[in-house]
DNA sequence: TGGTATCTACCCAGACAGAC
DNA sequence: GTCTGTCTGGGTAGATACCA
């Protein structure tokens, strides 16, 4: 036997059992009645106002409409997973894509661009970072790898894959949001490579 | 050939600030 | 006080490539 009633703001009905719980409800959204067990639940034990499949759709929705939150996020916590710096916000995403403009940082090709760590996060040494952050193609991407920029410059895998004025301009870029000069920049990365390989020989 | 590394895309649970 | 929308945090799967 249940006794009926409604939430206070949503007025959505609610069927009470004997001992006082909620046993079923009406969907805000769907407006079906149904057992508690399908509606999420709040950590003070409350039932959320939709039920799970209409709040799934929700947050799927949510996160589509939000994506570049979860990148920012995602980049930045395998920095921190890795002990690396990992200040990168979304203002700085926002830069950088202005910046880019929808062209790779690298090849200057204009495709769906992904974001990468010019010095990749694997050497240890610089993480996720304004500084550190570009955003290129997936398939200089996938060339580059875990190579730094300039492995990858002398590799076979760049060949056609480099645009050389886009190059020396991403790294105006990434140098100035560095407060560096193009040339202390380019000695700061060296220094950060010939770091990184020490300490992943002294690791060995 | 399996493990590892680089990503994106998606799913889910729960916390929290602010509106009502 | 109740409830919602927003946000954070954790996870998995899949594509691709390299390396031991």
């Amino acid at each position: 036997m249940y006794t009926m009633k409604r939430t206070n703001k949503t007025k959505q009905i609610e069927l009470i059992n004997e001992v006082g719980e909620v046993a079923h409800k009406v969907c805000k959204v769907c407006e079906r009645l149904k057992p508690a067990e399908e509606f999420p639940v709040y950590s003070d034990g409350r039932l959320r106002a939709s039920c799970q499949p209409c709040y799934k759709k929700y947050k799927s929705k949510y996160d589509k409409g939000n994506k570049d939150k979860r990148t920012v996020y995602s980049h930045k916590k395998r920095a921190e997973e890795l002990g690396l710096p990992d200040n990168f916000t979304m203002e700085e995403y926002s830069e950088l894509k202005a910046f880019a403009a929808g062209r790779c940082m690298i090849s200057g090709e204009k495709v769906k661009l992904q974001v990468d760590h010019f010095q990749a996060v694997s050497k240890s040494w610089l993480g996720s970072t304004k500084g550190n952050l570009i955003l290129v193609s997936p398939e200089v991407n996938l060339a580059k790898g875990t190579m730094s920029i300039f492995e990858f410059v002398q590799s076979e895998r760049s060949n056609s894959l480099i645009d050389k004025d886009q190059l020396e301009k991403t790294i105006h870029y990434l140098a100035q949001a560095n407060e560096m000069s193009f040339t202390e920049y380019v000695d700061f990365l060296r220094l950060a490579e010939e770091l990184a390989n020490k300490n992943k020989e002294y690791w060995r």
